[in-house]
DNA sequence: TGTACATCAGTGAACGCGCGTTCACTGATGTAC
DNA sequence: TGTACATCAGTGAACGCGCGTTCACTGATGTAC
């Protein structure tokens, strides 16, 4: 009657996942092969169907697994900051993961978000449901915008941080990456009302 | 000596770009095999090399082509329009995109964005240099925003309408989406100094 | 005007390969005695 | 305390399939005579 411990395959399964939100973004959904995931992991092939029904469902999980931690990345260390200087850190950090070499710590919202569009109604409703609650999390700390709803400010921002990031890890040169960065973030300063920058738009 | 007229292999050529472009936005990438491609062209597999090297020469090809006919489209009708009429078409224009059931009249920076990310330094320079022309193009058409350079607020006009309507198509329900689109085109109304919407934000 | 035929755009079968998935198996685990 | 053994997380080989690519071929084209 021996069994394992009790988190040991729980563990196992979250380390897939990890595994899985980093190919994903580097690779995205169809260069990340079960096989690979599984070698990241430090596993094989094999076992993958003992913690996942089917690698769609692996996709899936770890798109939600992988936007939690990207917010909680970004609201790290902000929990008192009053809503200009949030509001400042949250642009500046969003737009600085542009300049990162890897993608394994880009927010899944500025690699994924087609990926979603082309998924199926239960795939885009979960999605949906994850990304209110992040919105709802925040909305309440940003800036108050004359006319809109904080929800709106909130949507509207991440709108623009995710396609300015998309944008600017398309441009072919680190000057057209960032002049596309800094651009955003003077729109975004205009009608968010930001203190000025402490470092978009230069590397 | 017999030869077929000298427009009917580069009228082939461009009839499987369309569908390439159509493929790519529609499924990815991956998705569009060169199979589908060319079944939807009217054309079989075989021929395929004959018009590219490699599928991902298509590719490639395929997203400038995309990217033009997505502009030429977007300003078809407004050569004239004054500044401020003319950007709050384009805004409500590219937004209302979000809300066609397909993605083949998609913009291409709505839905590949990562790929180009992902893709090497040479596609990501032929990108970079295509929307440059592009923005270049009607920078000098939109409103004056004290403080910044044209180019900067075209820049910035682009990266959040493309972030809005990636968002908004990963949306759940239409109530959700038409949510996100509001929020983003009242965002940009607040520093591009638009005037009211005539259909964003609702069906 | 009619016809033979060189050209070449397009066909379709075949190839090797990597993928997602299955399954009989192995061997580390830790409980029962 | 020591050991036998039931459990089950993980292994690795195998499967069918669809992919990108190749190539010998076909047959519509329209010029030359």
């Amino acid at each position: 009657m021996a069994r394992y411990s009790a988190e040991h395959k729980p563990r196992t399964r979250a380390r897939i996942l990890v595994a899985a939100e980093r190919l994903i973004k580097e690779r995205g959904p169809q260069g990340a092969s079960v096989e690979a995931v599984m070698r990241e992991a430090g596993l094989t092939v094999g076992g993958f169907y003992a913690h996942f029904p089917s690698k769609e469902a692996l996709l899936d999980e770890a798109l939600i697994v992988g936007l939690e931690r990207s917010l909680a990345r970004l609201a790290a260390g902000l929990e008192h900051a009053p809503p200009p200087a949030f509001a400042a850190a949250l642009v500046d950090r969003y737009l600085a993961q542009a300049r990162d070499d890897g993608l394994e710590r880009a927010c899944p919202l500025t690699l994924l978000l087609p990926e979603v569009a082309r998924a199926d109604d239960a795939v885009r409703r979960r999605f949906a449901g994850r990304t209110a609650a992040m919105v709802a999390g925040i909305e309440a700390r940003l800036p108050a915008v004359p006319g809109m709803a904080p929800r709106d400010v909130a949507l509207a921002m991440f709108a623009s941080l995710a396609g300015a990031v998309a944008f600017a890890r398309a441009a072919g040169t680190p000057r057209g990456r960032d002049r596309i960065l800094a651009a955003a973030r003077a729109g975004l300063a205009r009608w968010l009302a930001l203190p000025p920058s402490d470092d978009a738009g230069s590397a």
